[in-house]
RNA sequence: GCCGGAAUCGUGUAGUGGCAAUCACAGGAGACUGUAAAUCUCCCGCCUUUCGGCUUCGUAGGUUCGAGUCCUACUUCCGGCA
């Protein structure tokens, strides 16, 4: 019987818990560290999927909440699955909703604020869409105001009707504003044993569902800034048969690399650990030297679609006025297909006037550069040097 | 030439006797980390780092305690009629 997923690590790096691998699924490999660009609605945003696999993308993340509720995962079902539906044939992750959880209840517009300070992370113009109970959540939808329930194994049910590679389990996102008592009875009460109950509905559904090719299941550690509760909850879910792990929750930015430490140290090794809703270059470097395999952000296209496009020497907005007669490819350095075609003036001209060819530019230059960075950190890491690329990347890319 | 209408920020507008400058666009800049995001925030007459100060409703007068607003003339523009 086909299995859901293999990962085989091939290089390690001294000093570090990098490493490189590869991620085997009924739908292709990854070879890790990867980055792996977000179509929250089964479309990464302006991109067609051959322009999406152009970038080297070499799979996609999904969004179960979105897709829940439109067109609905039966119908994704109906079409044979995500693949077929999207026109993507290479590897897919779902999400779990899980995200939707936080950014729909506490966490809105700001939704991951990895300052470790700052005002309470409270909802306060809007009302949130989103309650929280020990058994899940009852969700409001932003489209028309019907209530809907979500809990671990509805949860599963969509994903398996989406039919990703890699499906996620149920989690709680909590936020670093949460009180650390929140943060023990988020994790003992809700991520532990929605954890469970994932992992029990995701068996039988694959049992259920041998018609289709077998799925993958991620079980998601949280723990927030904690080093106690995040190695309590990576040895806890470490433990359980999952496929793979998710690293999530929020983050304290300065302090990403050695959280991401405490969870890889406790999760065993010979599984592949993916970095949820993570894309920043030094975040992406902290997490990698840490022992992070794959990647997930929304960041490239957004960012991308709002004109921030990234350059070795930092993010910088196309919209600015100094560009409206700068003819030069966008960047030199790059080998996406805007830079090889457009100049950063018609890049510039396209955002002026609201053109959704801008967008598309944008955003394919965006993933193509995490892409490329990530790709190249794993290069480094089998020629051993990661540090070295590391140090150089940084200086240049943060230099002010 | 006659009749009527109009003139407020770069543009289009709001303001109809009581602290001018509302809204939009244009413009300047910034933000965005498991997508309620082709979104959001700030600035946008002049001076001032801030606090704040100053100026200004086509021009010149007039009425009034007080005028962007009412009156007169002029200028320009837009209609209509010749």
């Amino acid at each position: 019987m086909q299995k859901a997923l293999t990962f085989e690590i091939i290089d390690r790096l001294d000093g570090a818990l990098a490493r490189t691998g590869s991620i085997t699924t009924p739908h292709g490999k990854i070879h890790t560290p990867a980055f792996i660009p977000v179509g929250t609605q089964a479309t990464l945003k302006a991109l067609t999927p051959e322009q999406l696999a152009a970038t080297g993308a070499q799979a996609c993340l999904v969004n179960a909440y979105h897709l829940f509720l439109r067109p609905g995962h039966d119908t994704i079902d109906k079409a044979d699955g995500i693949h077929s539906f999207m026109n993507w044939s290479g590897p897919t992750f779902s999400d779990s909703g899980g995200f939707q959880v936080m950014s729909l209840g506490v966490g809105f517009k700001k939704v991951i604020d990895m300052t470790g300070n700052g005002a309470p992370n409270i909802t306060q113009k809007k009302k949130k869409l989103a309650t929280i109970d020990d058994d899940g959540v009852t969700f409001k939808s932003h489209l028309d105001g019907s209530m809907h329930r979500l809990d671990p194994e509805t949860s599963m049910q969509i994903q398996h009707g989406i039919g990703a590679d890699i499906t996620f389990a149920f989690d709680e996102l909590t936020t670093l504003h949460h009180s650390y008592d929140y943060q023990v009875e988020s994790l003992d009460r809700r991520t532990h044993p929605w954890a469970i109950r994932s992992l029990a509905e995701h068996t039988r559904l694959n049992a259920a569902r041998s018609h289709r090719p077998p799925q993958a299941l991620f079980g998601v550690v949280q723990g927030a800034n904690h080093e106690d509760l995040r190695r309590k909850s990576a040895k806890f879910l470490g433990e359980m048969d999952f496929d793979g792990y998710g690293l999530g929750g929020a983050l304290e930015k300065s302090r990403i690399g050695e959280i991401t430490r405490w969870m890889n140290e406790e999760l065993p090794e010979n599984k592949p650990r993916h970095m949820l809703g993570i894309s920043e270059p030094d975040d992406i470097f902290d997490c990698i030297e840490n022992g992070a395999d794959t990647f997930d952000c929304v960041s490239p296209a957004r960012v991308g679609r709002n004109g921030a496009l990234y350059t070795n020497a930092g993010r910088v907005n196309i919209t600015r006025a100094e560009f409206k007669e700068d003819f030069r490819p966008f960047d030199e350095n790059c080998d996406c297909y805007t830079c090889k075609h457009y100049t950063r003036a018609y890049l510039h001209h396209l955002f002026r006037t609201s053109e959704l060819l801008g967008n598309t530019l944008a955003t394919i230059h965006n993933e193509r550069f995490i892409v490329r960075l990530v790709d190249t950190i794993r290069a480094s890491i089998t020629d051993g040097t990661f540090f070295a690329y590391k140090e150089q990347f940084l200086a240049e890319y943060y230099q002010q």
